[in-house]
DNA sequence: TATTGTTATACTCTATAACTATA
DNA sequence: TATAGTTATAGAGTATAACAATA
């Protein structure tokens, strides 16, 4: 067997590469974690969203939610309302300075994202956005059984 | 922006659901870490090669590609001959309990990579194929260009 | 001077679960 | 009993560089 042809090597080695490029605009110019890149991008729509909903929306857990959250709110990008349905729960909001953030942050990594597609057909693209879909769902259908 | 269709994101998600697939295999049953994962299918060819092309060929660093053979020395997977060309260096080769775990592992992840590949026709894996290779080639351009 | 492989160290991440407060 | 969020802790993985031996 060939490593360098086995799909989920190919597909580790690639995510890695994707990430370090993100990663220098986030990390090394913004000083972001990627958990807390994720909560950013997360609540990029304005609007407010219980920590579970953006835990859901971002692949993390809750605990990592929490953690980013708590040093964004300190690092004045967001905010953290109770939720007036659950006095459980807290709503996350972007404040003025995250979406600051964020409206400097997401044109470069779109562009990046753009340079990288580049090297695709949209022909390409459309199967390659099927393809990462489809190859999900049969992993989270192998996870499942174990 | 939509996280969920963001490239780099998609491909982490991906790679992570792949990662714990092939894992489950690797480490739940056979106590492997990822890193003695790829030393192992390194050396699959039976041959006796340098650490620093077991790490070119794993994606490792001579770091990772050290302590994860001194672990699978001790195991008595592999044994450490010294490279006759090189006084510096040490050739890894798989032992016999190396080849025989080898031997049950690889079906094992093999089915489970044919299983993932099922989703896709051959036409759409040919696709898939020369997208993983041209966005690694451009993630590569952006990296080194910073 | 550069390279092979080893070791040290500090740091980050991850996983698990205990815990509180509400539902 | 179950869920939202927080906190604690241990273990794994990562990054950097110093180091000895050899090229």
């Amino acid at each position: 067997m060939d490593l360098q042809q086995f799909l989920p090597y190919r597909v580790a080695v690639l995510a890695e590469a994707l990430s370090q490029c993100v990663g220098q605009v986030y990390r090394e110019r913004f000083g972001l974690s990627r958990d807390e890149w994720r909560v950013l991008a997360a609540l990029a729509d304005g609007g407010s969203h219980r920590m579970v909903d953006i835990a859901a929306r971002s692949t993390l857990e809750k605990m990592q939610v929490s953690r980013a959250a708590a040093r964004m709110e300190a690092a004045g990008l967001l905010g953290k309302l109770p939720d007036p349905d659950d006095g459980r729960g807290w709503l996350l909001r972007l404040k003025p300075a995250g979406r600051a953030l964020y409206a400097k942050l997401v044109p470069m990594v779109r562009s990046r994202e753009a340079f990288l597609l580049e090297a695709l057909t949209p022909e390409e693209r459309a199967v390659l956005d099927r393809a990462l879909t489809r190859l999900g769902q049969r992993a989270a259908q192998l996870l499942s059984q174990g």
